[in-house]
DNA sequence: ATGGCTTCATAGTGAAGA
């Protein structure tokens, strides 16, 4: 089983390449974060000539996510349930026995901000929901952009970004919460080359400078962990016309 | 140097992302 997660920044946009990818790749469950689409406007028929069936979350502008399955997902449940919110990050669905839960956490802007506040209290809600979802299905998978680097080998320079959104310690703290309910950085299950990074800025050459953070990430439960194989990032799509700022994660479940 | 680039939006002294 082949989990993946990208956060696309406009499915619109980005369509071709997932399209390319998919065929490629031949992930079993995909992830999308920020697809910007209202779900009228869902590219649904385009992706199942492509071989997925879809459930879709969207608004336009901002937000939004999606996930994928080669036989459509059941069960599926949109947003925090302890969390109202006009915003659209959380879609989660059951596929092949596997609870996949898709998250497309705020990305707080400055710590100083608003919309820093509104992240922490979304991801305590997280936490808080996650909890009971663990305890309904113990095979369960959290896939999604976290927008939280959460150890100093996540960060190109950690001290630049000490205390800096993405990297606070309230937020790392948030996401060390996550593993305490028993959920696994399934990228970190392996070895990994060093300056492994997920996200590149789209200005001062970043990618090229290899000045990245990882804040994409897969969680499996502990059920999972034992059958987890190989976990990457795959970074073939950031040098192609027009790339998503975020390169998609994967993660291989022996089935 | 609080910018740099990209997207969606509107026609803003743009907003927001990360």
């Amino acid at each position: 089983m082949k989990l993946a997660s990208w956060n696309v920044n406009s499915l619109k946009i980005r369509l071709p390449q997932l399209i390319d990818w998919l065929a490629r790749e031949e992930p079993d469950a995909v992830c999308l974060q920020e697809t910007k689409l209202e779900d009228a406007e869902f590219p649904a028929l385009e992706l199942e000539a492509a071989g997925y069936k879809a459930a879709f979350f969207g608004q336009r502008t901002y937000n939004g996510v999606a996930l994928l399955t080669r036989d459509a997902a059941s069960d599926i449940a949109i947003n925090l349930p302890n969390f109202p919110d006009e915003q659209k990050r959380v879609l989660a669905g059951t596929v092949a026995g596997l609870r996949v839960v898709c998250i497309y956490v705020p990305n707080g802007q400055t710590v100083a901000s608003d919309k820093y506040r509104y992240k922490l209290a979304w991801l305590d809600a997280l936490q808080g929901w996650l909890a009971d979802e663990m305890k309904r299905y113990p095979r369960l998978a959290v896939l999604g952009d976290f927008n939280i680097a959460p150890e100093e080998e996540d960060v190109y320079d950690p001290r630049l970004w000490e205390g800096k959104v993405l990297f606070s310690k309230p937020e790392r703290t948030a996401f060390r919460g996550l593993l305490e309910l028993g959920l696994k950085d399934s990228f970190r299950l392996f070895e990994q080359p060093p300056r492994s990074f997920s996200w590149w800025d789209y200005r001062m050459n970043a990618y090229k400078r290899k000045l990245g953070l990882r804040i994409d990430h897969i969680l499996v439960s502990e059920e999972l962990e034992g059958i987890a194989r190989s976990s990457r990032i795959d970074t073939s799509l950031r040098g192609l016309e027009r790339p998503s700022d975020h390169a998609p994660v994967i993660t291989v479940l022996a089935d």
